[in-house]
RNA sequence: GCUGAUGUGGCUCAAUUGGCAGAGCAGCUGAUUUGUAAUCAGCAGGUUAACGGUUCAAGUCCGUUCAUCAGCUCCA
């Protein structure tokens, strides 16, 4: 007998080899109908699997991640399926689920069109229909490969080579189907009430370019209907929060087709940029940080020198001067190291920390384009750190203080990367090891979760990397802290020690928001084109009521924009309700509508872009709001 | 770069089987003088992404290129 723990703390007594589903059952069979996967000590487990010692375990619904996990896994098995049924010639690669849906990797010689799809989800319900349960097994690798080999499964057939000597290899099926997978799974299929195939891709095998490329059948079940309406609907209100949608409704950017990946910034635009940078300059100065700005087109031997033209060129523009080659900067390091130089230094300017918001250029692939997210040109708040080895730790928890401190400013949500040595890189293992472990060390002081990226690092070095989500949950990379012992002997650099001897100093390369643009767009998601009153393009719009009323409304602007606020008349000859209609879509956080009332009385009709009219305020009132909310850089209105 | 989809006034979208490119919003002009999310009327705005082809006739069919979108790959 054993004694199994569950979530709410009893422990219940039951014979070894009982399954997950069992106890589920045995406590109720509502709650074993609704239990799709358990999680068994701390593991994911499937809602087979037999219990064969004392244990904790908590049944798992699709309220879990886990749950979740097991049912679009089945979801993509069941795609598997329906696709099998209307092309038997169709040849399955991998079909793993996702954070929302699951997805499957199809070999077929057909194309597959929105209409096939449409044929494929139907096939989908039908089977569903047929109340199939779902069985695993477990097979040698000789026999498992035996298998796949007589269904000409030739992808699985590797996935089963590359599986580890030890590993177990379990096989699901459902009525004539079977598929080599991990698991788990759910029980049967008639849990599955909606089933929507989203959309479609081309996928590599094993991602790498050089590989057919398989297409991609991207789709989410859910136990209910409604489930879907919702996920459906929030999908819906997600793209409403799309940067490049609000960038053209606020008229904050643009990228048109003469400048494909380079982006035009438009008065409305710059003055969010502009706030964001003087912003950006106040927090580093008061840290220590100098400002520095270095040339766009250097020539080509520096390039050679830092080992951008080995390992970066095809990402590098390039131009001819005077008939010497140049490159266009990718990054700015070169330059930065170039300042360095330019002088001795001695241990007492240790560390020493050089900021530079600098506009570098890369070749991106045409498809690999998006928005301000990814483009061919983008300012990086880049700042290199030039330290002695000993301050290394110090320094790393410093930049990663900075970065908590400023997407503290902003709400923002963040993970964190660590990235290793990349196969082309330069420098020895050593070293690679030895600055790895720095990171990793600072990230461990500071008790931060972090997930590891192998061979993620930059050519010259790894990183800590800061990761922003988007609208639709899309993780873009921001904020990145990169340690390089390999620049400052590239470049000689050097400093004199307290012992009168040169020292090499290490580089720490680091940005906070990235790159301007991308965190502009991250920006625009987040708030949905609602900017706290700090970077609001337009703080206050004041709406006269009638002509008459046009001088006051001057005046009160005059005082406002004389404390620094940015503030607007709408003297258009429209009816109140239109102007006010127009101040609200274009998101401004105040409105002041002044007449005849206001004129006379001193008092202001003050009304805020989230809740409507807000009374009246007297304009000393308003100032001192408007004075706290932009020096404090609150996220609210009132 | 690869796979698939898309491209019509500044914006959002129409245009039967190939048969005279249209509407709303925005813009301009005039009327209207307005109290918390759209006042009325008139005017103007297009080589249908570009180039080539088929046809009596192309926004529509075919080809090439460019751009955009969803992914893949890559990356701040």
């Amino acid at each position: 007998m054993i004694n199994i723990t569950l979530k709410d703390g009893t422990v219940k007594t039951y014979e070894s080899g009982i399954t997950v589903f069992d106890v589920a059952k045995d406590i109720s069979s509502g709650l074993a109908r609704v239990t799709l996967a358990g999680e068994l000590n701390g593991e994911l487990v499937d809602i087979r699997k037999p219990i064969l010692e004392d244990s904790t375990l908590s049944l798992l619904t699709f309220d879990d991640e886990g749950g979740k996990h097991a049912f679009w896994h089945t979801g993509s098995h069941l795609l598997a399926q329906a696709v099998k049924r209307l092309y038997p010639q169709a040849k399955l690669a991998i079909g793993p689920a996702i954070d929302h849906g699951f997805y499957y990797d199809i070999d077929v010689d057909v194309i597959i069109t929105p209409e096939i799809m449409e044929k494929i989800e139907k096939e989908m319900a039908k089977l569903v229909k047929e109340g199939l349960a779902i069985e695993r097994s477990e097979l040698s690798r000789a026999d498992a490969l035996e298998k796949v080999k007589n269904e000409g499964e030739f992808y699985k057939e590797e996935l089963i080579q590359n599986l580890p000597e030890d590993a177990i290899i379990s096989f699901y099926s459902q009525g004539e189907f079977s598929d080599l997978c991990a698991g788990p799974h759910i029980n049967n299929l008639s849990p599955i009430k909606a089933i929507k195939l989203l959309s479609l891709a081309g996928a590599y095998w094993h991602g790498d370019e050089k590989n057919k490329m398989l297409q991609r059948i991207y789709g989410i079940t859910f136990p209910k209907k409604s489930q879907l309406t919702e996920y459906l609907e929030r999908i819906e209100e997600a793209k409403k929060r799309d940067h490049r949608k609000l960038g053209k409704e606020l008229d904050l950017f643009s990228i048109q087709e003469e400048g494909p990946g380079f982006p035009f910034f438009h008065p409305k635009g710059m003055v969010i940029r502009n706030e964001l940078e003087s912003f950006w300059r106040q927090e580093h100065q008061r840290r220590g940080y100098q400002e520095i700005k270095t040339p766009i087109i250097l020539n080509a031997e520096l390039w050679k020198r830092s080992g951008h033209w080995d390992h970066y060129k095809e990402n590098m523009y390039f131009t001819e001067i005077d008939e010497s080659d140049y490159a266009i900067k990718p990054m700015n390091c070169p330059g930065g190291m170039l300042v360095y130089k330019r002088k001795g230094h001695s241990y007492r300017d240790l560390p020493l920390k050089m900021g530079e918001l600098g506009l570098v250029h890369r070749h991106e692939l045409h498809g690999a384009l998006h928005g301000l997210m990814r483009v061919r040109a983008f300012t990086q708040d880049d700042a290199h750190i030039f330290m002695t080895p000993e301050q290394i730790k110090e320094e790393v928890i410093k930049v990663i203080n900075l970065a908590d401190d400023i997407y503290k400013v902003f709400g923002f949500n963040y993970r964190v990367e660590l990235s290793t040595k990349p196969e082309k890189a330069i420098g020895s293992d050593e070293v690679w090891e030895m600055a790895t472990e720095a990171l990793r060390d600072a990230l461990v002081t500071k008790e931060i979760d972090y997930r590891l990226n192998p061979g993620d690092g930059a050519f010259y070095g790894p990183k800590i990397d800061f990761h922003l989500e988007d609208s639709l949950g899309r993780t873009w990379q921001c904020g990145t802290i990169q340690l390089d012992f390999q620049m400052p002997e590239r470049f000689d650099l050097n400093y004199i020690g307290s012992d009168g001897e040169k020292h090499r100093p290490v580089i720490i390369h680091r940005t906070i928001l990235g790159s301007i643009e991308r965190f502009f767009g991250i920006l625009i998601e987040h708030f949905a084109g609602k900017f706290p009153v700090w970077l609001a393009p337009v703080q206050v719009m004041i709406i006269p009521v009638a002509d008459v009323h046009h001088d006051f409304a001057k005046g009160i602007a005059d005082e406002l924009m004389d404390i620094g606020v940015r503030a607007s008349v709408d003297v258009r000859d429209e009816k109140l309700g239109y102007r006010i209609r127009d101040a609200q879509m274009q998101k401004i956080p105040y409105m002041l509508v002044v007449g005849d009332k206001e004129a006379e009385g001193g008092d202001l009709a003050l009304r805020m872009r989230d809740t409507g009219d807000a009374g009246l305020i007297s304009l000393e009132d308003l100032k001192e709001k408007l004075i706290e909310k932009i020096k404090t850089r609150s996220l609210t209105l009132d």
